[in-house]
DNA sequence: TGAAGTGGCTCCCTCTTGA
DNA sequence: TCAAGAGGGAGCCACTTCA
C-alpha cells in the first residue's frame, strides 16, 4: 500500500531510514507543540526538513503510539488495581452526549505526565482544504 | 460493509427511507450553516432526529455532492469554452506551497451561487475526541 | 427522486518486524 | 532501537442503483 517513493540512494527495500539529529530535533520539537499535524502543516514540516511527507506521518503516528504506551505503562506501575477497576466502570457508563475522552486522557494523578503538560489528547484538529480528486506532488492527505 | 442497523420497522433490505420533512427541514437548516459535520455534532443532530449516524453521514455526503455536481453543471452551462480550458491550465500550474483550491471553489463571476454564500467549499473542520479503540453506542468516528 | 451501495483513497491506531 | 509494514476502522468523493 504505502509506496514510499523517494529516497534515490538505494535501490532495494530501504528500511530503517534513521532520521538525522537536527531532523529527529525538529520532529521533537514540533511534537511537543501539536500532536497531530494538518495537511499543509504536514508539507511544509517535510519540505523544511527534506523528508516525504509519508515519513513525516509516519514518524508523528509512531510518536503518538509510543508516548501512549509508554504512559500506559507508567499509570500501570503506579496505579493502585482497585483505582484502574473503577476506572474501567466510569468508562462504560459516560454518556457520549458530550465529549468523551478516554480516563487515560485525564492527567493521572500518580502517573508523572512524561512530556509536560501534554498528557495523551487524541483529538483531530484539522483546517484543511479538502483537494478532491487530481492532487499534485503526491502529498494528499 | 455498512451494516445499518436500525429501522426496526423493516425486515427486508430496506432502501429508500424517505425522511420526514421535519427531518429534512433541520437537515438542511444546517448544511446550510456547515457542509461538515464533526463526530459530535453528527451525534447530537442524528439523536435530535432519531436518524442513524450514518444516515446523517450519508445525507450530508449526498448533499455535498448533488450541490457540487449542481454548481459544475451550472458554471458549465454559463461559462465560455475558452475560460474553462484557461482554468484548467491555472489548475495544473498551481504551486502548493500555500492552500490550494479547486479553482470550482471560487465564486464564478457568472455562475449564480445557488446556495447563497456557500461556494462548494471542501475543508474540514473536525474538532473531535478521537476515541481509541472500543468504543460504544455505535456510533464512531 | 434520493437514500443507500460500491469502490477507491487517506488518515488513524495497534502491533510487529528487521536492519 | 525505531522507521516502516500490515491489518482494520472510519470518513470523503465519485458514481450508480432501484424502490
Amino acid at each position: 500500500i504505502c509506496n514510499c517513493e523517494d529516497n534515490p540512494k538505494s535501490s532495494k527495500k530501504r528500511s530503517r531510514a534513521a532520521f538525522s539529529h537536527a531532523q529527529v530535533y525538529e520532529l521533537e520539537r514540533r511534537f511537543n507543540l501539536q500532536r497531530y499535524l494538518s495537511g499543509p502543516e504536514r508539507a511544509d514540516l517535510a519540505g523544511a526538513l527534506k523528508l516525504t511527507e509519508t515519513q513525516v506521518k509516519i514518524w508523528f503516528q509512531n510518536r503518538r503510539y509510543k508516548t501512549k504506551r509508554r504512559q500506559m505503562a507508567a499509570e500501570l506501575a503506579t496505579t493502585p488495581t482497585t483505582t484502574l477497576a473503577k476506572r474501567v466502570a466510569v468508562k462504560v457508563l459516560v454518556r457520549n452526549d458530550q465529549r468523551q475522552y478516554n480516563t487515560e486522557e485525564l492527567p493521572s494523578p500518580s502517573a508523572p505526565p512524561l512530556y509536560q503538560s501534554f498528557p495523551y489528547y487524541p483529538y483531530m484538529f484539522c483546517f484543511q482544504p479538502w483537494v478532491s480528486g487530481n492532487t499534485l506532488s503526491g502529498g494528499l492527505y
